[in-house]
DNA sequence: ACCTGAACACCGTTCAAGT
DNA sequence: ACCTGAACACCGTTCAAGT
């Protein structure tokens, strides 16, 4: 009763106990939804006490974007070719981002420096293993990581169009025929793949695409 | 006098001029630039006025996300061969988002479903002119879309957190010096790309990721 | 050192009233 | 049909006061 009471009635607040709540709060209710209101609910207390442990809202949402990346990375990706280790961290962070859409948008904002190296490093290393010449590194790595980022924050961001309790199906479907819908002079090629757009599947589109680029890059060009 | 000053005074309110001058504020200060008050007194009205022709805060900024994206890609690109108009729409774009930084943001957001279309038809017809096969259409367009304004966000991005007056060089340098400074046993692959980092031009890469993908393509893959 | 909570300036949006 | 502008609810941030 004594101890436990305390622990579980109200822990000290911490920083790391602030971004945890925010992580929940902005997973549940989106980035509109973090408040200091809703954050001071949830951890019981007054706004002054989070702005002790915080400077204000941004480095919040850049700390809880971090928080959420650095879990993604911290899972040893299985494979054992370089290209199948390439493929497991995009597809670790492309995971992780359609799970905290809220990130997608902090990843494209300035909390994008703080969080760079860690995935950098997760793909560069990979990278190197794949035998890419040194003097290639940089701009290889840069390009997986934009195009690993790049996608993962539009599929964020359809899943974050769609009200909770919509049906894939549908939804695909609306978009398809209005796309089929749009004018032929000026949409030709869009009418043309509305069908396979009907049918397709985010995350083996998006690996995909890093089969495109990791082609590109045995391919030697560029 | 009395026509001219008509005319000069307050062109009657339009959801044009609405727009048109929210791109220009949004230029200017940024998304958080963009508040009513701005508007209203930029336009000489009150909030009402706007809210007759618009619907929301929202609606606002994807009409201005789509106004720049339709003028960008209404530039006839240059270039024979289908490689080289991939080419030239992939820079337009880039342009364009660097130049409107807060772009990048609306693209990764709800607003991404209206401008969708303008910017796979305009990629897409390049990609049919590619030579490929029609039922990797949707798949290789995504791909090439998603890297497009991927890279474009983040180089936007970047550009935001300078400040105005900050020598491109000197930022480099000091990232670079960061990534330098990391920790060796975490950090090993990040500190070693630090130095390509600082002499990089982000356009020369941007093209070179669109390069690696062209090659991806035609390597035949995926 | 850490927390409380009232107070401040500001923001998006509404709406009764005007023309 | 289109515009005005006061009013409302809410938000991030500050700060004097407490422990």
């Amino acid at each position: 009763m004594w101890v436990a009471t305390r622990a579980r009635r109200s822990e000290a607040l911490s920083r790391e106990r602030i971004v945890e709540a925010s992580v929940a709060i902005l997973d549940a209710a989106g980035e509109a939804g973090l408040t200091f209101k809703a954050l001071t609910e949830r951890l019981v207390t007054g706004p002054g006490a989070i702005y002790w442990h915080v400077a204000n809202k941004d480095e919040l949402l850049a700390a809880a974007t971090d928080a959420v990346v650095a879990a993604a990375l911290a899972v040893e990706p299985a494979g054992s070719s370089a290209q199948d280790q390439v493929r497991a961290v995009a597809l670790g962070l492309f995971d992780a981002i359609d799970e905290h859409p809220w990130v997608a948008a902090q990843l494209s904002a300035s909390s994008w420096q703080a969080t760079a190296p860690r995935i950098l490093e997760s793909v560069g290393r990979r990278v190197g293993a794949l035998g890419v010449p040194q003097r290639r590194w940089f701009t290889v790595t840069s390009v997986l990581v934009q195009y690993i980022l790049g996608a993962a924050a539009q599929n964020a961001a359809n899943g974050r169009t769609l009200a909770p309790d919509t049906d894939r199906g549908e939804f695909l479907d609306a978009v398809a025929t209005t796309w089929e819908e749009l004018d032929p002079d000026d949409y030709a090629f869009t009418r043309t793949i509305a069908d396979q757009m009907r049918e397709h599947d985010d995350r083996e589109q998006f690996l995909a695409g890093i089969d495109l680029v990791l082609a590109g890059i045995t391919a030697g060009e560029a």
